[in-house]
DNA sequence: TTTT
DNA sequence: TTTT
């Protein structure tokens, strides 16, 4: 079991791109901020890496951006690579597979969109090829 | 384990109530709506009840109100109780011990409040006093 | 956003159905522990009744057992009925869609299973069909 | 917002540490399986950093070992710290506030325990003081 | 008894 | 590199 339940808000435009598989992958990192402000102090955020595969990912770079308040549920993924001087690194994100508006506004969006697709998320453990590699 | 995370809108303004113990308690149900909108249909919704008790109880009373957009984190309780034909009957219930605006116009109220017992949110099993059954 | 993660033990042999559209059901009640004991005082539990649909029905009727640990993810359901006097009565459960072992020597068999539709989990809102009702 | 959910196994024996400040932390990694294995291959698993704080940290260092397995609740963090040659790097992992056996034998224990501080478990938001810094 |  |  590996669940992950995020609320925040983006601090860019999401990212759309595609695999050599033509799969679509859409990035963006979600500003999530923890507990509430100290006497003085500016609230601190844990900035989140979120990747999203798919028609949900052609559904958060259409209508996602910059500021806005959303939710999504997934699974943390913690992949490796090796940098320039062969050194073993680490990068995790979050997988999601469920994306949300916490939007008064643009939550109304979800009563209209209908697609089908969308209503049916993909699972959480993404049945990627072995071409399918992130393209960044 | 025992986790529920729900986002949805107040189906009516929250009602705040003491324990013969003078505790808070405050309840609303959250209208969790599901996927999306099937063509030509209404979008359906799960009513759930939700408890909050303490100073978490006093926060939701005096920020929510009937249609806003709140998610919630808590667990699921199930309370038996006999109905005046003696009968078992069993109610469930969703207890939050966290509470969030989903909602973006309400979310600057977290950056502004700054109350320290709010930021150190009751936990998930409440040490309930003898007397401390809910008033209703 | 509606989820749900429990952990706890099976109170019986699950039951498995099926709709008269021939879609497995497998329910069962799960017993989900409250913290930790009181000191001489047993400790206390809620019973969650669970239902699973399709592939990951026929899982749990092989696999689960009475007493058994384990852990599932979905989400609440509420559903209403009317009872022999007309009145309108509520049922909660939780409609799980994911499931695993949290048990030590059954766990094993999650190294083993392949059946490539367990990979992919029914999603969390089930496209159920006009005559797919719960058959109980 | 910030909820993660994990089961899986230790991958080493637990490491208690002190902070300056004499609280204690745990660390340990957790191997979590992603689905069902594939024919012929082996499961894989994402290695996720945890850190567990004060009264939680001493049951973990206590009660937990290597291969054993376990469910944790709590947020991720994201850290930022500079390497030796003055680059930013960051460093994520799983701050738990609620620990659990996943295994049958050793879930008895929390059938025994009874310190009355472990059921009440540090909030997610631990109130660390400036010098409360990670030890490591 | 239900929300947008 | 960060959001309100």
């Amino acid at each position: 079991m590996n669940k992950v339940i995020l609320m925040g808000r983006l601090t860019r435009d999401p990212e759309l791109r595609y695999t050599s598989n033509n799969l679509a992958v859409c990035s963006f990192t979600l500003a999530v901020n923890r507990g509430f402000a100290k006497q003085g102090e500016e609230r601190q955020a844990d900035f989140i890496p979120i990747v999203v595969w798919d028609k949900q990912a052609e559904f958060c770079s259409k209508y996602f951006t910059k500021g806005l308040q959303v939710a999504v549920v997934g699974r943390i993924q913690v992949r490796s690579w090796d940098d320039n001087e062969g050194k073993k690194r680490y990068t995790t994100e979050v997988v999601a597979n469920e994306v949300y508006f916490a939007d008064s506004k643009k939550s109304d969006i979800a009563d209209k969109v209908q697609d089908p697709q969308l209503a049916e998320p993909a699972d959480g453990f993404y049945p990627l090829e072995e071409d399918d590699e992130l393209p960044f």
